[in-house]
Formats: C-alpha cells, sequence, structure tokens
DNA sequence: GATGATTTGTACGTATGTATT
DNA sequence: CAATACATACGTACAAATCAT
C-alpha cells in the first residue's frame, strides 16, 4: 500500500485504523479481524504499527484483544436521526433507545448578526436567544445543538426547554403547537475539543455538522439550528419516498 | 497541546488545515483568512503549527500568502448537492459549475450479495451491474460512487453512461424515461487512500458518505448508490419547505 | 516622506510522538 | 526493549514587506 506515507499530518496506525473500521463497517470481517501479521503484510508496514491502530480502536470501543485468541469485533449501536419535513428527533428515536433525553448546557440572549437575521428573517442586530443543548440516547451523547430563537416570540424558552427536554414540547408550552422544518444543509468536520468534551469523542473524531430551519405553519421562521452529531453513533436519513 | 496528536494520529497542523478549508468553503472568510496570531489564538495553537497548516493549503492551491498583506483565498469551492425526491445531480449543480461531468472509472458484473439484493428487491445472487463513477465540477472532483442496476433491465447501463456521461440520460437510452429517488442516509467517515486518490484529496480528509435508493414510477428499484463526498467541497441540501 | 502597527517569513532551541530496525 | 531518524509542537526572537496615519 504505497498509498500510506507520513507525510500528510496523518500518522500510519491511524490510516491502518481507518481502514480497519472501515473494512468493519463494510462487513469484510466478522467475528474477528485478520491477525497482526497478516495484517502488518498487507499494509506493508511494521507488525509495531499494526497494534497501534488496534491499540487505537480497542480504546475506542471498536475491538477487544485477547491474547492467543484474536481481536474481536464489538457491535456497536448506531442511531438513525430522520430529518423530514417533520422531522422530531425526539419521537423519530423513543424506537430506537430506551432512554432518550435532551439537556439544556446553557442558554443566553444576544444580537443576531448580519447571517443569522437573514436566516430568521429579521433585522440585523434584533434580541435572539440562543441555546446550546445535548442530546442522548440510552445514556450515549449522540448530538449537541446550538439553536437561536427570535427573543420577543420565545422569551422564555430556556426555561420551557430545561423543564421539558425536548424542543417540541416547548414550543408547545409557548403557544406554538406545530412546526416543520424547512431546510437542512448538512456538512461533515473534525471534532473540535468542545465537540470531544461535550460528546465524549476522542479527539479526531468526526462530527456531522447539519444547519437547519424550522418555521411555523405560515412559513415564518421559528428556529436555527446547528447540530453537530458523533458520526461515528449517528445516521441522517432522508426519506424522499 | 503536544499531546492532542498522541491520543488522535492526525497531526495538529493537519486538523487546522482542515477546519480552515471548512470554513472558507462555508463562506465564513472571504478574500483573506485571518492573520496567523489571531488564528493561532483562536486554535489554542503555537502560532508555527498554523503556519504549518496555511502552508499546507497553499501547496494544495486553496491559499498563498503574502508577506505583509496577509494570506488570500485562491480556490473558494463549495459547491451544493440537493438531496429530494427529484434529485438530479447534474441538473442541481449546472447553475454552480461553468463545467460539469461524470467520468466512468470501471464497470463490472456480479452477483448480487443478501443485502444488495433486498436492496433492490431481487434474489440473493442475482446478476447486477457495478459502475465506479467520478463526478466533477469545474475539473475538481467532487464525489465518486458505486451504484449497483439489476443486470437484467440495464444491460447497457456501463456504455450508455460512458457515452452520456450522466446516469440520467443513462437511464433515458435504455428506456427509463424517469425515477425518483426514495430514501437517502447519510454518515461521515475518514477518506481512504482510494478516496484520497479518486478525489484528490490528502490522507485525514474527511468524507461524506450516503447511500441512497432510486427506483422507477412505480416504485421498483433500479439503482443503489454509495457515493463518497469531498466534505470540504461539498454541502447535502435537503429542501424539505 | 517618515513612523509605527500589522502581518508574514526565517531562525534557533527544546521536548515529545512516530516508525523502523 | 533499545537505538535511531524523522515529524510534530511549542517558545522566543527578529527581519522584511505592507499599510494607515
Amino acid at each position: 500500500m504505497a498509498a500510506l506515507e507520513r507525510v500528510n499530518g496523518v500518522a500510519l496506525w491511524r490510516q491502518i485504523a481507518d481502514s480497519i473500521r472501515q473494512s468493519i463497517a463494510s462487513g469484510e470481517y466478522s467475528g474477528t479481524i485478520p491477525p497482526e501479521t497478516l495484517l502488518a503484510e498487507r499494509f506493508g508496514v511494521n507488525r509495531h504499527t499494526v497494534r497501534a491502530a488496534v491499540s487505537a480502536l480497542s480504546r475506542e470501543g471498536v475491538l477487544r484483544s485477547e491474547r492467543g485468541r484474536g481481536t474481536f469485533i464489538i457491535r456497536q449501536d448506531s442511531y438513525v436521526f430522520p430529518i423530514s419535513r417533520r422531522t422530531r428527533f425526539s419521537e423519530g428515536l423513543s424506537e430506537q433507545a430506551r432512554v432518550f433525553d435532551g439537556a439544556l448546557l446553557g442558554a443566553d440572549q444576544e444580537m443576531a448578526d448580519a447571517a443569522l437575521a437573514r436566516r430568521l428573517s429579521l433585522e440585523a442586530g434584533a434580541p435572539v436567544i440562543r441555546l446550546e443543548t445535548l442530546r442522548r440516547a440510552d445514556g450515549i451523547a449522540l448530538s449537541r445543538a446550538t439553536s437561536w430563537f427570535p427573543a420577543g416570540r420565545f422569551a422564555g424558552i430556556a426555561d420551557a426547554y430545561r423543564e421539558e427536554g425536548s424542543i417540541t414540547r416547548a414550543f408547545r408550552r409557548l403557544g406554538l403547537a406545530d412546526y416543520v422544518r424547512r431546510e437542512t444543509e448538512v456538512t461533515a468536520s473534525h471534532a473540535s475539543p468542545d465537540d470531544c468534551l461535550a460528546l465524549g469523542l476522542s479527539a479526531g473524531a468526526i462530527v456531522l455538522v447539519a444547519q437547519s430551519l424550522n418555521t411555523d405553519l405560515d412559513g415564518v421562521p421559528v428556529q436555527y439550528a446547528v447540530t453537530r452529531f458523533a458520526a461515528d453513533r449517528v445516521r441522517l436519513a432522508m426519506d424522499t419516498g
């Protein structure tokens, strides 16, 4: 594998670890991964380097090595987040997780900058409420979101969310019975130190970043959110059938 | 901060380079990027580390530094891929790129394994045609896709695609006038060596992985595809308004 | 034009991580 | 496990080009 060279700022063992993870996800291996010596030969590296890769995956909870027996694949749960006009994370997940909750990490009032004001159809500098929230399923952090709401219309949103643990229910409490998702834009990037802390990720992990806009039934924006999903625990599903 | 690399396997400067590239793509910067000292402070690293990141991006043709003046953005390539029931990549992109084309990297006939057969509503072991394709905009590789088609119905799909450069037109040529996207599932992972080669990415880059199913108007599956997008050049947009 | 602030370029030193032998 | 060569990251200092005043 000539492509594996250390010139790009990514350690060989990390590239090999990612390759192994990929092979596991694609079903190429089942039960155990091949022996270290075989992998070393296949990747064209020293056995020590393969060991470093396996060690990293073990730390991340993907593999478990047993002396004399082999290295076993630990199945990890992955959650599907539906994205549609009627997206309700809490409802979509309730079938997959036994315990599902949202926590309020922080709240603040600030002034909308030009880009945010445009998205929420407000005047630049208009007051908005920012919520930092965390979603968990069965005790595992899945996503953290930063949401902005027009401050005039949703003054008590922070308290409402804190007590309800759900945007849908917080909206309902403030008199907004229904809302729809107008648009979602998905990208991906490396997890920031903040992401790692909040989501319990190892440094260098990947997050799916979704920017979304919700409106009321008259098309008036009620929430703009940037949500960061732990990419190895979550799939985003768009049903367009 | 030096400890980051130990846990991670991805060099700090590489993570910062990716982050800068992401910010450029998302339109956060325009014209120039912030000064090195400011970026260093913002990322919490030494100025040299930022310089290593900028240096890498300069080698890749994204940035150009001028002493005393600043660091200028050369390529600000960000393409939005719409995902909807009527997704037509070629149509959605034609407004954003001057030159847009699809190339056939390879084609093969194989037998559907259990998972693929289920997705295409075929018997396990049924013959399918696999296409490896690459999409470019203005000469820049945006995505590579592996697609499977029922071999019985779309025998000449490889030749048709090779000559048309588009799935939509290849389908039309084989008598399928129209089709719809039924579902799409999005995840993200590190770029494999193959991805790096095909998409011109640096090791450690991120790809958005979309698994999608297309059906004809009667709901019969016609194509299952796994598409790998260069995450720093592409945003996936779901319009649910 | 001169001055100082800003910004990128260069150099040296130190410590630690990475990968092979 | 040790030795080795190279990459990564920080720290400090100063030089050179540009820009606002």
